[in-house]
DNA sequence: TCTTTCTTTCAAATATTTTTGAAACTTCGA
DNA sequence: TCGAAGTTTCAAAAATATTTGAAAGAAAGA
């Protein structure tokens, strides 16, 4: 297979493995060409080789940064900002689960928090099966939140050979 | 806090929740109410407290079922159907991540596999951002699917208890 | 077989999200 | 301060995704 094809087909792919995870396929795919190009880019690069507008380009562009999986890069005797994603994939995973938790995780479990105790008697079976199910999510939430913090916080060798070894 | 008032809450937030993850909002409204309803409920019963149309409670309560979330209970003496959602959110969520490993990693990893090999000079830049990137995602790919096999397969308190006692 | 009750389907309508592109804004050197 | 080069914004347009509801289909009892 051809470079130019490869790539092509890694930017679509990557796009709409993005859309399913909550990422807009643009985002994703301006990802993907930074993932997979040797220099930094700049905007008009990204919007020439994506076939994008400027605005759609500037967004998400800036959307990327936010998330902390692009950076700005200025070059030397050049006016134009250029862009470039982090290659480790364990960084920019580790990136993603960062921002998703404080994101969504958190917001969740102060929600739950609020919602565990609510008005009635005890043994009614609709007030039992949802303060159940209230507790049984905040329960599996704050576990999550732990081991994902603890995953962050892991080094990359370190975590994986050790969670092999524990389920070989 | 009423129940009635919490329940809706609960429902319109899991909504919100499950649009981030590329399940829809209307489906993941199902499902919440389902968590929280002591007893199975009919479809009608499902299109009156979300106020959607019999459409959209069929077709979501397929995908439901078709995900292995929420079961079809025969009532004796009852002509309709039933459903009931497993409470257990630890199954729940070894569930959602079977479906998904399976539908969206699988078929990353098996296109990362083609990609890995692209015409040219292994020496050239371009050539070789691309395939260290390939090769890069792919590693993370198998170790991730590797790693959540293990979770699906591990029980709950021996899956936690251990990594929590790695991670101290 | 016929009727009733319930379920499924799907084309059209609605709602939501994304994209465009032109104008406003910013930065910087002359 | 001015003008050129680049960036950001955002209302309107386009593209996508979801929802509706009526019609067709299935199942079961009389």
């Amino acid at each position: 297979m051809k470079l130019a094809e490869a790539k092509q087909q890694f930017i679509a792919s990557w796009g709409a493995f993005g859309s399913h995870w909550g990422i807009n396929r643009t985002m994703a795919q301006i990802h993907a060409l930074l993932l997979v190009s040797a220099d930094p880019l700049s905007a008009d690069e990204i919007m020439e080789q994506l076939e994008i507008s400027r605005g759609n380009a500037n967004m998400n562009i800036r959307e990327l940064i936010n998330w902390g999986l692009v950076d700005r890069i200025l070059m030397q005797g050049e006016r134009r900002e250029f862009f470039t994603a982090d290659k480790d994939i364990w960084r920019v995973a580790k990136q993603i689960v960062k921002e998703r938790k404080k994101r969504e995780l958190e917001p969740m479990i102060k929600l739950l928090d609020q919602l565990t105790d609510v008005e009635g008697d005890k043994k009614d079976k609709d007030v039992k099966a949802f303060t159940d199910t209230m507790q049984n999510i905040k329960k599996f939430g704050l576990q999550a939140d732990k081991t994902l913090d603890m995953m962050i916080k892991a080094e990359e060798n370190w975590f994986l050979t050790n969670l092999m070894k524990l389920f070989k």
